[in-house]
DNA sequence: TTGAAAGCGCTAACAC
DNA sequence: GTGTTAGCGCTTTCAA
């Protein structure tokens, strides 16, 4: 009916100067006020359902309590998670969440970041970035920016990440342990951190356990999705039968290799053990249930919205870098090798 | 390193004033500047890399060009596509969303929406609504507001739905022809517009198939969760041991269906066929793949964003509700009922 | 402890 | 077609 309250109302309703208004009712300030004008301007405000207009507030502080969280595709299933859990960290603090998907697409990401800048934004959580990425900058400065899920290879950006080699690290041991020598990796592009990552502890892993890798056992799809894992997997098989077992950086992408394997009348885990990482919502049920790699997607979101709100509050601060753990979780599609494929003396050894 | 320039940096620039500068730069305005001024303002903005300030212009024009959606979790599968299409479809106006979840709590929608207001958001689009939910009033002011997948009893405010009575009647006629007779349905809440409507939606095509639905025959879930479609599935199993078919309202709750099959020795689709709704992604992997219905999530999402700038642009029109059309889709989980179960003379008619 | 005054960057009357 | 002026609602010196 009345027309929306302003601090001005307030500050009339309760018989104080605007200026004295506003101190008392941010809590930082509260203490420069006597308690009894505190109490007059909190009920002042309680009474006429007073709430601050942000746009003015952020014309001068320039400030928002808006956070851009800018991802490749919520569609992808490993991302609801991670943005509920930035969600719920951000709110925790007063903060709200505006969200952009790039599709992957440098260009979509950079208009993005600008359109988002150009309204006050105080930080980023991008789950965008290539290795090669610069943090994004408002004319010279620094935004304060947080990666998720994937990192740059500078380290001069806060980035919360899953523990990537020690995922395929227990991949790789599972699948020798069932004893698989012919081991291949279905890898994501090598421009990104998770990829390149996952690539080089697949190399490491396999050579821990004295197995080398050549490049005819890996392939580098292009993109994290079940069509570019089929793709891969079956360019794999083709190239190199002999493999027994797969390991997919991705659940998608394992999901593609279970397609490849069905096109070539191969059965997994019977011929061909594979697993994937992620332990995305859903892989459990799929035939064979997928043995993966669970990161802690929800916490990862928690932890990202607060190291972003840490650095917006001391922007000084050197950049973090969070690695959550992770936990192998088996399930039915990685199991022993065909009876001819093995080394005859370490088979079944439990 | 220099500081981010001012509409007035621009103007300066181009010389001329910053209200002229203004002009030039808003498409709307434009007209009433000459030619060669609007070259000169848009080359003086270029240079500069002007963004407009949108504090600034928020404050003087009370819009935002954002948009607050508000959904139940995000990591219900319905709900990434058609966030995803509301994005894409906000984007295309110069739009951005703002995101949040209420886990079905009113009193955080209430909070959420107020916050939101606050930040000048220049219309909702909401996935949370009850049957009885008034739309958001901005002070007595109705603030632009569309439903997606959800809709209120009184129809005063604009709504994308799915066909859920199509839907539903599909599902049935299936069973039907499958030679079901005794089929139960899971539904959802009351309070919500899915449950009621595809509750109504079963009792009528049942009818149609001259079969009467008892109370026992139905169980009303309190959310659209597996966990929920355990529960209740297995109350209508116990109590109703003769069933052979179940329609239930939502694909997490026929997973949950599953689930209380399973815990009872009971076999899909041998013993029990069950539908589901939504057409989630990956639903087709469980086992036994579900047979649902699919909606189109990622249109339903494009077009509550399109009807929502409409509303925006022209607040007074009629409330608009826009039915997008569903699909069976067979897969594995309904078949044929057992030998004993169904009515002889109508078993295997094809 | 409080008030006065200025100003963030932009747009919209109104005047020329 | 363009400039002048005022002001959106808030915070923040500065003075009292």
């Amino acid at each position: 009916m009345d027309k929306v309250p302003t601090i001005k109302d307030v500050a009339e309703l309760a018989g104080v100067h605007s200026s004295t208004a506003s101190r008392a009712l941010r809590p930082d300030t509260r203490d420069t006020v006597s308690d009894r004008t505190v109490k007059r301007v909190l009920d002042a405000a309680r009474k006429l359902g007073f709430a601050p207009n942000s746009a003015a507030r952020s014309l001068r502080t320039k400030t928002s309590s808006v956070v851009g969280v800018i991802i490749p595709d919520l569609r992808n299933p490993v991302f609801p998670s991670i943005v509920r859990g930035i969600e719920d960290g951000l709110r925790e603090a007063g903060y709200m969440a505006m969200l952009a998907n790039t599709d992957g697409d440098p260009e979509t990401e950079r208009k993005l970041i600008a359109a988002m800048r150009a309204r006050q934004i105080d930080g980023f959580i991008l789950a965008t970035s290539r290795r090669d990425d610069l943090p994004p900058t408002h004319d010279g400065e620094l935004v304060p920016t947080v990666l998720v899920n994937r990192d740059t290879d500078d380290g001069s950006v806060s980035a919360v990440t899953a523990d990537n080699a020690a995922g395929i690290g227990a991949a790789v041991q599972l699948l020798v342990g069932l004893g698989h020598r012919r081991i291949a990796h279905v890898a994501a592009p090598r421009e990104l951190s998770t990829g390149w990552e996952r690539y080089r502890a697949f190399v490491d892993a396999m050579a821990r356990h004295g197995l080398t890798v050549s490049e005819a056992q890996v392939r580098f799809c292009e993109a994290f999705t079940e069509d570019a894992g089929r793709r891969a997997a079956g360019s794999l098989l083709d190239d190199n039968p002999a493999i027994t077992a797969i390991v997919a950086v991705d659940d998608l992408v394992a999901i593609g290799c279970y397609s490849a394997l069905a096109e070539r009348g191969l059965s997994c885990p019977d011929d061909v053990s594979v697993t994937g990482f992620n332990d995305t919502p859903f892989v459990g049920t799929p035939h064979p249930a997928l043995t993966t790699i669970h990161i802690p997607h929800y916490d990862m979101g928690i932890e990202s919205a607060r190291l972003l709100l840490a650095r917006i509050k001391d922007p000084g601060a050197a950049p973090k870098r969070i690695v959550l753990p992770v936990r192998l979780v088996a399930r039915d599609s990685a199991a022993a090798p065909p009876m001819d494929a093995a080394p005859p003396m370490e088979r079944r050894t439990r």
